[in-house]
DNA sequence: ACGCTCACG
DNA sequence: GACGTACGTGAGCGTA
């Protein structure tokens, strides 16, 4: 039930951006005590609403509420002025990720929650306040913003809500010397500072309002400007009268918005208790809790009282190691009071030990657990009986376990709770390993993504190496339980005696990891990228790899025996060509006839000392001899069958009949993903031979197998970063990229370009994103260095801004040690200020990662915004090669999906960065990946 | 275990 | 002035 809105209402529009400003410099750096996330601005925020409500009484009483926020950084007035706010400093680090909480808050308020993408609040507080101004209603803006004074009047009012002072027109005459009517002729000429709006240089507030009252208006002053007396002011005004009148621009509200909502679903409405409770018990608020509930006299939540997280580094340190602490757990009871001691605590490092590192075949032997350092344990679970008597042992359980099926039901809830956090080092191990006995981990945190935010480019990841570096401690080396080699066990098989020290040790390490890196997520200012481009990858990717892809054994296998009758006449040929019999697939032995049987020229060596032999060496003596061009040939036979067609039918899972890869996410520097067991990233697709091995990945029967890759991403990103204006015009256009590259660098009309000048240019356009060297430049194009080197100048010249890019990039890195992202993500440049051969490669990196390690964020947006935006429809995510997703599709849901796919893709950037580039996705579909590529 | 070569973006 | 160079990966093979 809802009343019109009209006369007797009262509208209040609270300016959100403000309430939360005020709010997070006004209190301490609070966090939640469980996980350390900060929420000192939320809280600030409940209880700025609570008093808001709680003080909504009496004859002023509002009627209508909204709370309006900004939606993302770019609006129509960046597009008039790209200046405009470009002086505004970035947003803390520790604010970022309560701007949502501050949305969640008020919604669970249940007050009407505002934002408009493209717009800032303050227009939409405008439009609204005319509307309820034109319903005969009565407005107050709750802001103290004076860009919103312009609102003023015909029973417009503003309220300071800190002050607890009223704005009416009189309070804006004290303000800016004239009428509200009047205020934005005002600012557009006196500017504004902080939001960079330029104005009449020299001109204030104060003569502002002098010449706006002479003349009435702004246009009347522009017009009259001549007759000005001060012959400074006059030519000032004369001067600037675009940026004026642009000011006048930004400056002016948009009263006439179209709003997706109206008045009258602002009306006040009861927050739902329950709601509102469930909400501040997450956010663990103890005190405005209880206040809240008493107020609505219900009970309050029980919020668990977690131990707070260690902020010393030392904590970690203080305990020492030692074996004899951990315990083994053999029975329920046992497990149980482990279970109370989680919960209570509302955190947990876990741990699992399974038969085998693949995560698909592998089978759980047992958990470990560790919820303080040194306080441990492990669960032993399928462990085998002692092989000791049985030379090839046994398969009857070992004595001293609990049942597998009773542990995981005890341990599931808790699991599965997304109020207690589970800690793990390479969480998506574990979580693959619990899905597959029907446990679905909830709220986890990870060790290896915590350090790879922080640290990637120093060091690699890996849990051994953490201990060793940042708790001093070596671990035990899985190698001394199991050995190595041919004569290896499984863990299963491993003495549970023996397997109690290793594994609770793990758990132990990385619960110390986690006490000791999550505080530094913030002091390193990558709380952001862990939160939004790390963690929410685990569970997206884990179900990718569990779902896998489809591939043909037959079709690799007839390929196979193709390839080898191939590679059977060629390696007759060769021994004939050689006059003698020599292993082919030996670059050592390849070399020796080549350069010393043969003496022919050109042949290089290796740093070992051997003769070298690469494609590119063997290809340009292979246009006068038949020897290399056979070698060639053969070496592309060799490389398909063994990496592809034959190696990939040993990766087909039996019980799947799928191919189920594993993504690193901690594993390149520049946060791309890197495929492995088997890699599917890089299947061949370049020669017409290779890339028929993608007619093995297909769809099941009546599914489609969908492609999407971005277009030319890096270059966009390049366009971008750099700022090149040509470039991202010739984008917008849709041009052929190279094309225009080499139609600017060579002074070739587009309709008159060559398929040579065009690759030229192309190799250009890669070149750069690399970190270009007239070396390698001449080396990839085959020309003289010289000639790559004018090539080089001539682009700098055209394009300046990379010359400007490369220079500050590396300039960058060798101040602060890094470079970024677009999205915050740092990857560390430890060699950038190395002397010697050393210091090139890191100059070519750090300015490469930018751009590479953009795109691959990119991508994760995406892939992370994915299952949720194609949730319902019969689709499936399987794969991801840097630019491209692929997905296995029922036939009648293609289209959808691909719109759906793309729009998640091409706007996967949005709102945290807005590109000056927009993004483009190409799309195919077919039965297997050759076709849909 | 390491180097060489080659598959991909 | 010389030196050594495109960026980022993973896998199979030969050689030690």
């Amino acid at each position: 039930m809802t009343t019109q809105f009209g006369k007797s209402c009262h509208l209040h529009l609270i300016d959100g951006s403000a309430f939360i400003f005020r709010a997070y410099h006004a209190l301490p750096p609070l966090t939640r005590k469980s996980d350390g996330l900060p929420v000192g601005a939320v809280s600030g925020f409940v209880n700025m609403l609570q008093r808001y409500v709680e003080g909504n009484t009496g004859p002023d009483a509002a009627t209508h509420v909204a709370v309006i926020f900004d939606k993302g950084s770019h609006t129509f007035r960046n597009d008039l002025y790209d200046q405009y706010k470009a002086n505004r400093e970035a947003m803390p680090e520790d604010l970022r990720p309560q701007i949502p909480l501050t949305r969640d808050a008020t919604r669970a308020f249940n007050i009407a929650c505002e934002e408009i993408e493209g717009f800032e609040a303050d227009d939409i507080i405008a439009t609204l306040a005319h509307q309820a101004r034109d319903a005969g209603g009565r407005v107050t803006i709750l802001s103290s913003d004076k860009d919103l004074m312009q609102l003023v009047g015909g029973g417009v009012e503003m309220l300071d809500p800190m002050k607890n002072k009223r704005i009416d027109t009189d309070g804006v005459h004290e303000k800016f010397g004239v009428g509200p009517e009047r205020v934005v002729d005002v600012q557009a000429l006196a500017g504004d500072s902080v939001d960079n709006v330029p104005g009449a240089p020299g001109i204030g507030i104060k003569t502002a309002a002098l010449l706006i009252n002479e003349y009435g208006s702004l246009e009347e002053l522009l017009d009259r400007a001549e007759e000005i007396k001060q012959p400074k002011r006059r030519q000032t005004l004369i001067d600037n009268r675009d940026q004026i009148e642009l000011s006048k621009q930004l400056v002016q509200l948009d009263c006439d918005m179209e709003l997706p909502f109206d008045l009258d679903s602002l009306e006040i409405k009861d927050a739902d208790p329950e709601t509102l409770m469930g909400f501040l018990a997450e956010m663990e608020f103890r005190t405005v809790t209880k206040r809240i509930a008493d107020k609505l006299g219900i009970e309050a939540p029980v919020i668990a009282d977690v131990a707070p997280t260690p902020i010393e580094t030392s904590a970690a340190e203080a305990v020492p190691f030692d074996q004899a602490t951990y315990s083994k757990v053999a029975d329920a009871a046992t497990l149980e009071d482990w279970i109370g001691r989680i919960r209570e605590r509302g955190y947990v490092a876990v741990d699992t030990e399974t038969t085998g590192l693949n995560e698909m075949t592998a089978d759980l032997v047992g958990i470990c657990l560790c919820v303080e350092a040194g306080d441990a344990c492990y669960i032993p679970l399928t462990h085998k009986a002692s092989a000791s008597d049985d030379l090839f042992g046994s398969d009857e359980l070992a004595q001293g376990q609990m049942g597998l099926d009773e542990a995981l039901a005890l341990l599931k809830p808790v699991l599965e709770d997304p109020s207690v956090l589970k800690i793990g080092q390479n969480m998506k191990y574990d979580a693959k390993i619990f899905a597959r006995v029907g446990i679905d981990i909830a709220a986890m945190d990870d060790t290896m993504l915590m350090s790879y935010a922080m640290n990637a480019g120093l060091h690699n990841h890996g849990m051994d190496g953490l201990s060793e570096r940042y708790l001093n401690h070596k671990p035990i080396e899985i190698k001394s339980l199991l050995g190595t080699g041919k004569s290896a066990i499984t863990f299963d098989r491993v003495p549970i005696e023996d397997a109690v020290k290793y594994a609770a040790e793990d758990a132990d390490i990385t619960l110390r990891l986690w006490q000791l890196f999550k505080p530094q997520l913030h002091e390193k200012c990558v709380t952001t990228v862990y939160e939004t481009l790390e963690r929410p990858l685990v569970p997206v990717l884990a179900q990718m790899e569990r779902t896998g892809v489809k591939v043909d054994r037959d079709t690799l296998s007839r390929m196979s025996n193709a390839f080898s009758q191939k590679m059977a006449g060629l390696e007759a040929e060769l021994y004939e060509l050689a006059g003698r019999e020599f292993n082919v697939q030996s670059p050592a032995q390849v070399g020796t006839i080549l350069f010393d049987e043969m003496a022919l020229e050109g042949g290089k060596k290796t740093k070992t000392g051997q003769w070298s032999t690469p494609a590119d060496v063997l290809e340009d003596l292979a246009t006068e001899h038949d020897f290399p061009a056979r070698i060639l040939d053969y070496r592309q036979l060799a490389k398909l069958k063994s990496t592809y067609t034959d190696a990939l039918q040993t990766h087909i899972n039996v019980e799947t009949g799928r191919v189920h890869t594993s993504y690193s996410i901690a594993g390149a520097n520049t946060g791309r993903l890197a495929s492995n067991d088997p890699n599917l990233q890089n299947i061949p697709v370049r020669t017409e031979e290779g890339r028929r091995i993608r007619e093995a990945f297909v769809a099941e029967p009546g599914k489609t197998l969908v492609s999407l890759d971005y277009s030319q991403i890096e270059l966009r990103i390049l366009a971008h970063i750099a700022g090149i204006d040509t470039l991202k015009q010739a984008f917008k256009d849709g041009h052929d990229i190279h094309a225009m590259t080499a139609s600017e660098m060579f002074d070739v009309p587009l309709d008159e370009m060559t398929p040579d000048i065009r690759r030229q240019a192309k190799a250009i356009n890669f070149g750069v994103i690399y970190g270009i060297s007239g070396f390698g430049l001449a080396r990839n194009l085959r020309i003289p260095r010289a000639e790559a080197q004018g090539f080089i100048d001539r682009y700098f010249e055209r394009f300046p801004g990379i010359r400007t890019y490369m220079d500050d990039t590396v300039a960058f890195a060798k101040e602060h040690g890094y470079v970024e992202t677009l999205f915050g993500r740092k990857i560390n440049t430890p060699e950038i200020n190395a002397k010697g051969p050393h210091a090139g490669f890191a100059k070519r990196a750090a300015i490469n990662a930018p751009i590479q390690g953009t795109a691959a964020d990119v991508i994760r947006r995406a892939m992370i915004r994915m299952p949720a935006a194609i949730a319902g429809q019969p689709a499936k995510m399987l794969l991801q090669v840097h630019d491209e997703l692929i997905f296995e599709v029922a036939e009648d849901g293609v289209d959808q999906l691909i719109e759906t796919a793309r729009e998640v893709m091409e706007g996967a950037s949005d709102p945290a960065v807005r590109l000056d580039v927009k993004l483009a996705v190409d799309a195919g579909q077919g039965a297997n990946w050759a076709e849909a590529h």
